[in-house]
DNA sequence: GCAATTTATGGCATATATGCTATAACAAAA
DNA sequence: TTTTGTTATAGCATATATGCCATAAATTGC
């Protein structure tokens, strides 16, 4: 059986933003004294996905980061406070 | 054949917060001048997915939210300037 | 060193994000 | 009405996010 692979689609991952927002995470988090685990158990995610966010393993959605933000009792901006260089594509 | 469905997991949609995203995405297309056509193709996105993120039907990703501020040259916490409210799940 | 806590990884299953393509719906002109 | 520009929808394919479960690795305090 050959592969039935039809065309090649991209899936960007952002490595710098990523980064950016793990660091900025790991920071909050480690201010408002919540471990990895507290943290998923009160935003209702699970700790694998909040440590893959963490060690820029995965790619989260907004929902997530919302959920992140609410239970860290901070805007949504602030997980996002930092400075994306323009990079090309 | 029985369906095979082993445990339910939840897999959460934040209407709020995707409402209020789209609405601020909306504002902010506009006042920098952008087409959802123009904008998907300078941020190398599909329209297909601008539309849905303005449509309330994505949970889009945070690097799909990165590839759209840096096409608008505005921070990505610009994107997220908006306020949750603190609801109870 | 040991134990406890915390963080990181891994595999697997399923839901969904996103691409791609086409089309429809809509609005504003002309 | 037709054209033109724009936004919204739809179906399908594939990549990935996330849950769940287990375990490993790292950290901290004794």
């Amino acid at each position: 059986m050959k592969k039935p692979k039809k065309t090649a689609r991209k899936f960007v991952f952002d490595e710098e933003g990523l980064r950016l927002l793990a660091k900025r995470l790991k920071e909050l988090r480690a201010e408002k004294g919540f471990t990895q685990e507290t943290l998923a158990y009160e935003a209702d995610i699970t700790l694998s996905q909040i440590a893959r966010i963490e060690t820029v393993k995965a790619n989260p959605t907004v929902s997530t980061m919302f959920k992140i933000a609410r239970t860290l009792s901070v805007p949504v901006s602030t997980l996002f406070d930092f400075k994306l260089s323009n990079k090309l594509k």
